[in-house]
DNA sequence: GACTCGTGGCC
DNA sequence: TGGCCAAGAGT
């Protein structure tokens, strides 16, 4: 297969980059010419270079890959790895996981971060008890009604589980189509109904080939059309690249990035973390009074520190803070107040 | 739409 | 060293 020195621009907007003369790919004549040539290029690629993920394995059960999918969410997969395997041998099925009290599914989460999606995981697994006889439901519009669930990962799992032909788009595959197709280095800071377009007119008509076209796409964004550190050399559509082709621009947006020191979320983390550890309830006064160490060693490290709350070094107004933290985890339904204390939901 | 919501590794 | 980033969803 020769590599063709075309860029693809199936879309109907602005274009620099020399491409085809062809319509619009959602128009009646068909897909643009050179699309069948890459969804052969990179689902072959795909073929030799596809990781070796458990939930991409023949035998994952549907539940396996909803679980992975909740877990994945702005989540590494290397982080969601051990976490995925203990809960799938701990609770093979929704009605496992349905059975125990959501808290048994926070501390579980260990420490992928945003705990509440363990509370929306145990709560889908209930909603599958309840409504879909303990089975994940199949069709994109059952599985968007379950909590936790959104416009991609319902498609995800109804495309990954159930071979169903949808359109998935997700950070990495709109990466590479911002780059491929676009030629710009990154794409809009929030998906936008043309880029949803064009991910539709980028579908094979086959719903084989849609499926390993959204896992590979997928895959070509997580390991070579990678945010940071493109490795273009490594590119099955490299000669294709818009971006490539463009001399590879600069982001023309900057990334807003995410305060992280001193925020709510740092507090309720941290609370979160020694709920998680201890064994019962903590003492609402010890929560309160000998809050967590938040900047002493580090971000992984989360330990009980007597003292006055001033161990909360530059944190701001820390009693308020806590309280305020606290208030919400309660209100999120992830912590429970008991006579003694507060703990994970039982 | 703009915000909020965890965590840890990496360039 | 630290800002940026990771298979988003809900409000």
């Amino acid at each position: 297969m020769t590599a063709r020195s075309t860029t693809m621009n199936p879309g109907s907007g602005s274009a620099t980059a020399p491409r085809p003369a062809a319509g619009g790919a959602g128009d009646a004549h068909g897909p643009p010419p050179g699309l069948e040539a890459l969804h052969t290029r990179i689902t072959e690629w795909f073929s030799d270079e596809a990781r070796d993920l458990p939930w991409r394995d023949p035998g994952c059960t549907p539940w396996g890959i909803f679980v992975s999918e909740i877990m994945l969410q702005q989540t590494p997969v290397v982080r969601v790895l051990p976490v995925w395997r203990d809960w799938l041998q701990r609770w093979p099925t929704p009605a496992d996981l349905a059975a125990e009290p959501s808290g048994a599914a926070v501390r579980h989460w260990g420490r992928l971060g945003y705990p509440r999606r363990a509370l929306r995981l145990h709560a889908a697994a209930s909603a599958m008890v309840a409504g879909h006889d303990g089975e994940v439901p199949t069709t994109h519009d059952e599985l968007l009604a379950l909590p936790g669930v959104g416009a991609y990962t319902a498609a995800a799992v109804a495309a990954f589980a159930f071979g169903r032909r949808e359109t998935v788009v997700d950070t990495n595959i709109r990466r590479v189509h911002a780059r491929l197709v676009d030629g710009k280095a990154l794409p809009a800071p929030a998906l936008t109904a043309a880029e949803m377009k064009r991910a539709v007119a980028l579908m094979p008509g086959d719903a084989g080939l849609s499926v390993r076209w959204n896992a590979a796409v997928m895959e070509l964004g997580a390991v070579v059309c990678t945010a940071r550190a493109p490795r273009c050399v490594a590119c099955p559509v490299l000669d294709a690249c818009a971006w490539v082709a463009a001399g590879r621009p600069a982001p023309d947006h900057v990334p807003k990035g995410q305060a992280w020191a001193g925020t709510d979320r740092q507090v309720r983390g941290a609370i979160v973390a020694v709920l998680r550890d201890a064994e019962d309830e903590v003492p609402r006064s010890v929560l309160l009074d000998a809050p967590v160490d938040l900047l002493q060693g580090g971000p992984s490290t989360v330990a009980l520190t007597p003292g006055p709350l001033a161990a909360l070094h530059g944190l701001q107004a820390p009693a308020e803070q806590l309280e305020r933290a606290l208030t919400g985890l309660l209100a999120d339904g992830l912590a429970e107040e008991s006579e003694g204390g507060v703990r994970l939901p039982g």
